[in-house]
DNA sequence: CCGAAACAGCACTAAACTAGTGCCGATTAA
DNA sequence: TTAATCGGCACTAGTTTAGTGCTGTTTCGG
């Protein structure tokens, strides 16, 4: 189905949060860290699975993290350069559309019709717009939409 | 995962299968109708399943079925009115990206974080993206495309 | 009128994926 | 030294996907 994960949900989340402490920071100084604990006791989440973004995110060299006491997770880089993309790559890979439909994998001899199927080539465009559409999305144009942090950490219910 | 289910893939084969006929039919004429074993005689896939993503897409009003002896489906409207997510909607329904994101169903309270959710509405913003892509994928642009009809059945494999 | 061809509907199995949890080790600030 | 925190492995339960079986119903053709 074309549906996103919870993995990926919760990662969002989490770097929309990051994505604020870095807009927060004064300029030039360093940003702060976040734990994943802290994060997690912000939002309905099961914290375990945040964790989990958030490691698959490290990997990616979406985040980078400190460890030990203290320690936490930040941008790696600037959100402004973090796309939808890169996020969607990151916790749920690559693969897209239907399985002969290889994004890049040109080694593999994806389906045994090849010659006879019509559909691969226009699905491959499909997806590439998809993956367009995805890339024109940045951390930064879905974190900067008007939040007063005020209202964001106090939340309603 | 961000990707469609075999089901959507078999029916899409099938479709384009149809389109070829009904392009082929002398202007003015009935198209005839092409049973599920036939197209499945034609690709390596299981009939099955193909006949199942028929039956789909007859619900939908997306083919319509002839039954009894010589029977078979043909496009219900012309390939051009037909769009990739009129196939999709109806192989896979129409629930995308995460589980708050809901399309149209107003009534669900989506997910418990609402307020604090920041997320909800940027993914919804991205999910119209994927759905307007599809729109703009008709089925008669997947079809027409160069095929000649001699190379389609004798493959050069 | 009968039988074969074809759609239609229901139910079932096995494999894969998803969501969520548990546990323990490694690292580091205090 | 201790507690906080990331990092890695493994495990369970539920859902989805892929695929198959069987039976009923409709209709053409002989």
């Amino acid at each position: 189905m074309l549906k996103l994960t919870k993995r990926t949900e919760y990662g969002l989340i989490a770097l929309v949060h990051l994505a604020d402490k870095a807009a927060e920071a004064p300029a030039g100084s360093e940003v702060e860290v976040v734990s994943a604990r802290a994060i997690g006791d912000q939002f309905p989440v099961p914290k375990r699975l945040l964790a989990e973004a958030l490691k698959a995110l490290q990997a990616d060299g979406i985040v980078e993290s400190t460890r030990g006491a203290q320690g936490g997770y930040r941008l790696a880089k600037p959100a402004s350069e973090i796309s939808l993309r890169d996020v969607v790559g990151a916790l749920e890979g690559n693969p897209m559309l239907t399985t002969c439909d290889g994004p890049a994998n040109g080694e593999e001899h994806s389906c045994e019709m090849e010659s006879v199927c019509r559909i691969k080539s226009p699905l491959a465009r499909v997806r590439m717009g998809i993956w367009a559409l995805l890339d024109g999305v940045t951390l930064e144009s879905i974190a900067s939409r008007s939040i007063d942090p005020a209202e964001f950490v106090s939340p309603a219910h």
